[in-house]
RNA sequence: GGGUCUGUAGCUCAGUUGGUUAGAGCACCGCCUUGAUAAGGCGGGGGUCACAGGUUCGAGUCCUGUCAGACCCA
């Protein structure tokens, strides 16, 4: 030995040979590869990578075929190519890819064929604020360019969650076989007379300058100015008592189009004078209902005794005078009317209202729409100071003009949720222009009847969907943009257009060669040429609503894909709850037009990511949402875990918090793994399995609650009920397996011979655990019960795997219900001896002595006859059992009894050979062995 | 404002056809263990079941209303 600078000081590697049990090569301690911490973040690229190489996914699916195994059909709904991956697509990857897995697993064939919506204005938007000017074909070179690149971004965030799918040949939206799909489909609602064009008001976006559909539209709040206006009666009983018809409207930028006024035929209307607390005085029409709201808004008090009363049937047909252009208003009816606010009277201009359209129509008041593509007034609006002006901005003129005309009755600011275009954020105007349609009126009846054949998840789906499909209005189809699939309509010289199935469909099939680019690279002459058109068509600029694109993906992916097909029937779609009004919808009524028929058996919803208040994520400050932050921190599967934690029906909460938490299950749902894995380190399957009549009580028990959870799971994973199946299995691992039945069988396992029967026994039970476990939890953590798979000695993937079947002898109780009454003993047990505990007089179970009371005539009495039963369920070393009228009652003092060297265990047997005086009877067995 | 939902411990969730002191896991506190050890065990504190009424012998569980949040619509 060196001679040492600190002679006093022993070299530090001696110091824990003190204490070193000299038995301890004799005991057989649980020995794994596999690691305790996982890893995630760098592991899980590895799996990855090998999953690639053998082509998992392929080989998943060929392994059911050849098993000729039923297929079950998940149609993905198309994301937007736009933006990173946050945690709400993350979730809804997730919860497709965890459906798939467990049908797999349940012994379907599950093809997964995933796919990009491609066209559209919020990729449009962004390639056009970045180099303005650009011509069609540049433009959609860069908007294909964009989409492509962000398809390729979340391809590899979805891939890295270990979403299984045909990740190499995604369908998408902008693909020529899809988009001839498409055209196809316009000309097929051609030919059942479902197109139509017409000029009404459309949701305008002034600032993307197109019209917008339904779901392009977003509500944020917004105030704006409202007034009351009044129109003098120029005919009729107001005329008579010289009065003032007045309405009440919040964009008094429509005021140049008004038209009419509505009123309600049964409302009552008080005609008499008001008077102001300035000195102003006027005879007005009012709604008897609305009096005191008008008074308090605009000061005028109503003198009762000059009070007249009309009905809105007396008061319709009348003319009043706009308040200040040279034009008739005239006073209709129309059941839009309501008593909530206002006057009664609605301001009506068909060309910036839908219901303002509908009663103007049925009255023949004509449309004015003064407004051009910019939002800005046109030469129509018949106030020239005001042409150029953006409508918004033309408000305060328009009240300061009507104030100067002494029109202006009252004026407040009002705060209401208002349309705003989902991309520009520009606020929305109504304004007639000629617009293609899709008639809905003639297939409502068809969509109604076969959401009632749909199974809808949740069940309340159903009435969502029923509710929009049931009050939408017709299809507004055409956009005014190019990055879209090109609306195949010819515009002949007098301006009326040409619309027919048979060009359309000649469309089709050149796009389908050469792609959509050729429609906006090719002249008007060209493709007249082309089509065999007379020669002085011009192509219609519209495109397509993106609505459509992905509508058509039943006939584009569903119906033509070779894994598919289901003839264009899926049996699941899954999507977040908006798309009620969204794609499952456009689907169900393109598909409802291309084959009378829903496109999907089943619909499944889910809610929104939201922080713990159940606030949504971007009302909550600016935490990352990007899936990959939380894949680069915590690993795909804590991800995974915690998607199956939550409720899908509901909203789903979200916080750094709770992926610490699922980050802790996770690691309790690993050690379990592990410490099965490594107890089994001398378990050879075919050498030493047991027969079942060798199980004790504690083998039989656990393998009693493995059936029971293998059902559970298996029955919650047909639910999609994922949270259970978690919960479950947390469960299990946690309180049966980690405190119980791992706890109980260490002493077995490590002490005995290692060919003790009972170690055998319950290696035996583990093994079967481990394997069950490692097969229920594959689907949520894909990664990890994989890496317990490969360590359990498996050669091949866990996801070629089927369920486990739960095993038919142990579907009783009767295990179960002997040890659920000897935990009542344990608890009385523990209580006594945590005493001790705290009082310092002992550490480990293991050195207290326990005096038993056992009530007589329990379910347990028969296993009380072995003390040795009892005190290896209860982990001490000296037990004395009595039988006893009453409850499971305990003492515990420390154990006089020497204490074995090997097995810690205070034994009387210690020192009977005397070769090992330091050791018990069974652990000296066991060292001779 | 209308439609569809949601509201049980700090967090995620269970709570069967209304019936004894409302449960689990995680988190928290105390103790033990160093032979699952960046693990494991034991014990403990913590909920007026959003709020207010009502039905009932009895309600987290049924009814009405209020409040809060989400999505959709106006």
């Amino acid at each position: 030995m060196l001679h040492s600078p600190f002679p006093q000081t022993s070299p530090p590697f001696m110091s824990d040979d003190a204490g070193q049990n000299p038995y301890k090569d004799t005991i057989h301690l649980p020995q794994t590869e596999f690691p305790m911490r996982g890893n995630l973040v760098e592991r899980e690229p590895l799996r990855l990578a090998q999953w690639e190489e053998q082509d998992i996914y392929h080989r998943v699916q060929e392994r059911r075929r050849e098993a000729g195994a039923p297929k079950f059909i998940l149609h993905d709904g198309p994301p937007f190519a736009n933006g990173d991956v946050h945690m709400g697509t993350a979730l809804n990857k997730i919860i497709k890819d965890l459906v798939l897995k467990s049908r797999s697993m349940a012994g379907f064939e599950t093809p997964y064929v995933p796919g990009w919506d491609c066209h559209g204005l919020p990729i449009e938007f962004k390639v056009v604020r970045e180099a303005a000017g650009l011509d069609a074909p540049e433009i959609r070179r860069r908007c294909e360019e964009f989409a492509r690149k962000f398809i390729d971004i979340q391809r590899k965030s979805f891939r890295r969650l270990g979403v299984f799918g045909d990740w190499d040949h995604p369908y998408l939206t902008l693909s020529a076989d899809y988009e001839a799909a498409i055209v196809r489909f316009f000309a097929t609602a051609v030919d059942k007379g479902l197109v139509y064009r017409s000029q009404r008001p459309v949701q305008w976006s002034y600032g993307a300058k197109t019209a917008l559909a339904e779901a392009e539209v977003e509500y944020k709040e917004k105030s704006s100015p409202a007034i009351f206006v009044k129109f003098p009666a120029l005919t009729g009983p107001v005329k008579e008592l010289g009065g003032s018809f007045v309405i009440w409207t919040t964009t008094p930028w429509t005021l140049p189009a008004n038209l009419g006024i509505m009123v309600h035929a049964d409302f009552t209307y008080v005609v008499g004078d008001f008077a102001h607390a300035d000195g102003r005085q006027d005879r007005f029409v009012i709604a008897r209902p609305l009096l005191e709201s008008f008074s308090q808004k605009t000061g005028f008090i109503l003198d009762a005794a000059s009070a007249r009363e009309f009905s809105g049937k007396e008061l319709a047909g009348s003319l009043a005078q706009h308040p200040f252009l040279d034009r008739e208003s005239r006073v209709i009816m129309a059941p839009f009317v309501t008593a909530d606010t206002g006057t009664g009277q609605v301001h009506t201009a068909p060309g910036h209202g839908k219901e303002d359209y509908i009663a103007g129509r049925e009255a023949g008041l004509g449309l004015l729409s003064p407004v051009d593509d910019d939002g800005k007034f046109t030469e129509e609006c018949g106030l020239p100071d005001l042409v150029g002006m953006l409508v918004f901005d033309a408000n305060v003129p328009i009240i300061k003009l009507l104030a100067s005309r002494g029109m202006l009755v009252g004026k407040e600011t009002y705060k209401h949720d208002y349309p705003h275009c989902w991309r520009s954020k520009t606020p929305i105007i109504f304004r007639a222009v000629p617009q293609f349609f899709l008639s809905i009126d003639d297939i409502r009846a068809a969509a109604l009847a076969e959401i009632q054949n749909v199974q809808w998840l949740p069940p309340w789906g159903q009435a969502r969907i029923y509710g929009t499909a049931e009050n939408r209005p017709d299809w507004c189809i055409s956009r005014q943009r190019t990055w879209g699939v090109p609306l195949p309509v010819f515009l002949k010289p007098d301006g009326e257009a040409l619309v027919d199935a048979r060009v359309a469909r000649k469309v089709a099939d050149l796009i389908e060669q050469h792609g959509t680019n050729l429609w906006f690279e090719k002249s008007d002459a060209e493709w007249c040429a082309m089509l065999g058109l007379p020669g002085d068509l011009v192509k219609c600029g519209d495109t397509l609503d993106v609505w459509i694109d992905s509508g058509c993906s039943s006939m584009a992916v569903t119906e033509r894909h070779p894994d598919l097909g289901a003839g264009g029937i899926a049996d699941l779609y899954i999507e977040a709850t908006d798309q009620h009004r969204g794609w499952f919808q456009s689907s169900l009524m393109c598909s409802i037009i291309h084959r009378d028929r829903a496109p999907y058996k089943a619909v499944m919803t889910h809610g929104f990511v939201t922080d713990t208040n159940g606030e949504k994520l971007s009302k909550s400050g600016d935490k990352p949402v990007n899936a990959e932050h939380y894949v680069g921190k915590f690993g795909a599967d804590i991800v995974r875990l915690w998607v199956s934690s939550v409720d899908w029906k509901d909203d789903v909460p979200f916080s750094d918090k709770l992926f610490q938490q699922n980050a802790e299950a996770y690691r309790r749902l690993r050690n379990t793994l592990r410490i099965l894995l490594a107890n089994l380190h001398d378990y050879d399957a075919a050498r030493d399995t047991v027969p079942d009549t060798a199980f004790t009580l504690v083998d039989r028990w656990i393998l009693e609650r493995l059936h029971g959870l293998i059902r559970e799971c298996v029955e919650a994973y047909d639910r999609y009920d994922f949270r259970r199946v978690f919960a479950a299995v947390n469960q299990f691992c946690a309180v049966d397996l980690s405190a119980l039945y791992v706890d109980i069988t260490k002493d077995r396992l490590y002490c005995d011979a290692a060919d003790s029967p009972r170690r055998r026994a319950t290696q035996t039970a583990m093994a079967r655990i481990l394997n069950s476990l490692t097969r229920l939890l594959a689907p949520i953590l894909a990664f990890t019960a994989e890496e317990a798979w490969e360590s359990a000695g498996h050669k091949d993937s866990v996801h070629l795997e089927t369920f486990p079947v739960p095993d038919p002898a142990y579907a009783g109780n009767e295990a179960t219900l002997i040890v659920e009454e000897l935990l009542n003993a344990r608890t009385a047990v523990q209580v006594e001896i945590e005493k001790l505990r705290q009082a310092k007089l002992i550490g480990s179970n293991l050195e207290a002595r326990v005096v038993l009371l056992a009530p007589e005539g329990s379910v347990a009495t028969p296993a009380l006859a072995d003390p040795a039963v009892l005190e290896e369920f209860l982990i001490v070393s000296d037990l004395e059992v009595r039988i006893t009228p009453g409850a499971w009652a305990a003492t515990a003092t420390a154990s006089e009894r020497p204490r074995c060297a090997r097995c810690w265990r205070h034994e009387e047997s210690v020192g009977r050979n005397p070769a090992h005086p330091d050791l018990c009877q069974r652990c000296d067995d066991a060292v001779i062995a």
